[in-house]
DNA sequence: TAGATTGTTAATCGATTAACAATC
DNA sequence: TAGATTGTTAATCGATTAACAATC
């Protein structure tokens, strides 16, 4: 497979693709054209064969594509064909959410391991996972080839956790600490910033109250 | 003030600027200039200079920012300085996690009430509130002047709660179903659609191995 | 074959970066 | 005043859209 850099924007969209396709394919829908799946996602055609294309040729001129085909190659572009091991740090409210959000599994994302600095918490059961130590993490991310950690503590701890982890050979951090983590390039973060989604929200909404007024 | 159109690039950069001079202002920073602020942040100052300037000049020149103004600026911008009034709709993990973050209340976003549809859950305490029935929204939106509405519910139910908020009068959905809602255009909507950003790392962390590989 | 629709090149648009005159 | 740094215009870069030849 050639391997010139496919942008982050595309990436990103790759996922909502994969969200319709499903939809598409469970409605029993066996072919699409990129003008039939534009009226549907609000986005044009031309971008549409512009993304895929970027794969390689995944439709037949004249006919479109086909559904189940196109959402297959997406979902393994995504390597959701592969599973994947994933620990949490941070056994608070957000955590647990995380470790019970059932969908993740079936995408193959195992959440393996849960883990938390408070006493309290040791031994507690989230889903199929009981809260453990942080001192039990470096031994346990090498016992279960462990490729992903997700940052559910707080900022002020989560710089120097992001730092140790990449030490035990983590491979990706989906960071949810409010903080901007300092690591190696060739470790991937995904940051999501609650409270700036939040703010893009109130700003967007005080916009339009003051165009209104 | 002069309303020509602001891009959602900028707005969705503002947030991390507030974030970084809130923390030179906690450090006791009178002022710093694009560049400095640029070795910080990572990002070019040029782009600093334009986003800045995007809503008036708020710098000297020779002499660069006053920190706490910029900061007070871009709160004021962001609109920080009013507050807002939420509710949650859905009770499960990830809404209780949403309520609790305390963070929120200083920057002035008020979570007044929590809704669910499941009675085992009504009047179960989270933070100051208590769980209440979904036939209880409207008129609690009504008589609390509810602003935006945090939807942390399935996504089969999504849809049609937020059309009936936006006819509640809801000016912002703040949307963590993983489905793309059907609203005016006049509302405004923030999607976080966790399992997506999952998925971007996964395809960034594989396409590293891939490299190496 | 004729019609439809892709794959791909070319044109446009918008966002980022560079440069520098204005000015504190 | 001289030096520094902004505000802003111009240049570049990248992403999106349009157009159309290739082809099923």
């Amino acid at each position: 497979m050639d391997n010139k850099e496919i942008s982050q924007a595309v990436i990103a969209r790759l996922p909502r693709y994969f969200r319709y396709l499903g939809e598409l394919k469970n409605d029993g829908i066996e072919r699409i054209s990129s003008q039939e799946l534009s009226d549907i996602m609000k986005v044009t055609a031309s971008q549409i064969r512009q993304d895929f294309n970027n794969f390689g040729g995944f439709g037949q001129q004249g006919y479109g594509y086909k559904v189940e085909y196109l959402y297959e190659e997406i979902g393994r572009i995504l390597g959701l064909d592969k599973t994947h091991n994933l620990i949490i740090i941070g056994a608070g409210n957000l955590g647990q959410a995380l470790a019970n959000y059932i969908n993740f599994e079936r995408r193959g994302f195992l959440f393996l391991g849960i883990f938390d600095n408070n006493p309290k918490l040791y031994g507690m059961k989230t889903r199929n996972m009981e809260v453990r130590p942080i001192e039990e993490m470096e031994s346990f991310i090498k016992e279960n080839q462990i490729d992903i950690a997700v940052l559910t503590i707080p900022k002020s701890g989560a710089v120097g956790v992001a730092e140790r982890l990449v030490q035990w050979g983590i491979r990706g951090i989906w960071n949810f600490a409010h903080v901007d983590l300092n690591v190696p390039e060739s470790i991937q973060v995904e940051n999501v910033h609650l409270s700036d989604s939040l703010m893009k929200l109130i700003y967007n909404v005080n916009r339009v109250e003051d165009e209104e007024a």
